[in-house]
DNA sequence: TGCTTTTCATAGTAAGTCAATAGGAATTCG
DNA sequence: CGAATTCCTATTGACTTACTATGAAAAGCA
């Protein structure tokens, strides 16, 4: 399906301040060269989780993000809906097709498909991101590594 | 979610011919009067439909669309597929994001939600819209028509 | 105080996508 | 032949996306 690079990203950054924040602050720093994304873009994606409450800001030297709440309390759909709303909000059209067939798709199908969709969002914490993450990076480093 | 209105007008047409074709064809003209949209844009979403064969087409004076099978036979799933893959198809990026985070996020997230949609979609068939539409016309016509 | 580090806010831009339109060729019926 | 209809390709305008740019504001530190 069709996720944003915005949702992607800000997705990444959070498994990264989950995995690299040891009760402290992580600065939009670390996650760019950490995970490759350029910073000014990571600069415009993280105020918006912070306005969405998923993250805390310190500003100032020294300052960072830090996750606000445990990782297991933050699901998908948190992150989704503060990132991209389109992606699991209701679908809406340009209002063009009355129809007696269009009304039906909206009651009978699209509500019901994005209610599905939502409730798989529900269902997936940052925890376990965090975790499949954690164990992918493990299994990789006992064995050679040819990306280097 | 978001849905293009490619792949609602191609519902539309299927469920208008899936209601209206006797055993007959129907024609693009047909399907747009009665449900409002552009001839010159369903000339451009019905060829499609007919590629993925899910309808067949007659050319020529007398001629039209018609349900390739009975519509029990065709889901939601050939319809997205047929329309815009990417509703359906696997999550791609730019390939910039090189980390194990997005490795993480692809294998064990990304893969496991488009599988979650596909099993929606494909256990909903345009029997199931049609007779949704049935119904609900059905109700409509014992009350007054306001938007005449 | 003044310097450095960092977040915050806003604007801009280049490329791509989407919805819809346009014009005309090919086919078939009568 | 002529009307009806599908078929094919191109084009346009509006919108969205993924970034980049600039600089202000805040806070720690010497």
């Amino acid at each position: 399906m069709k996720i944003s690079s915005k949702v992607e990203c800000g997705l990444i950054s959070l498994v990264d301040i989950c995995v690299y924040s040891h009760d402290d602050v992580v600065t939009v720093i670390n996650i760019s060269s950490r995970q490759n994304i350029s910073a000014k873009y990571l600069e415009q994606i993280l105020p918006q989780l912070r306005q969405a409450d998923i993250i805390r800001s310190v500003k100032g030297a020294k300052g960072g993000y830090i996750l606000t709440r445990p990782a297991e309390k933050i699901t998908l759909l948190d992150v989704i809906n503060a990132l991209d709303s389109t992606v699991l909000g209701d679908v809406t059209f340009n209002g063009k097709e009355e129809s007696l067939i269009a009304d039906a798709l909206s009651e009978c199908l699209w509500s019901k498909m994005t209610a599905y969709l939502q409730e798989f969002a529900e269902n997936v914490t940052l925890r376990d991101i965090a975790d499949k993450y954690d164990k992918l990076s493990g299994e990789g480093s006992s064995e050679p590594m040819y990306y280097i």
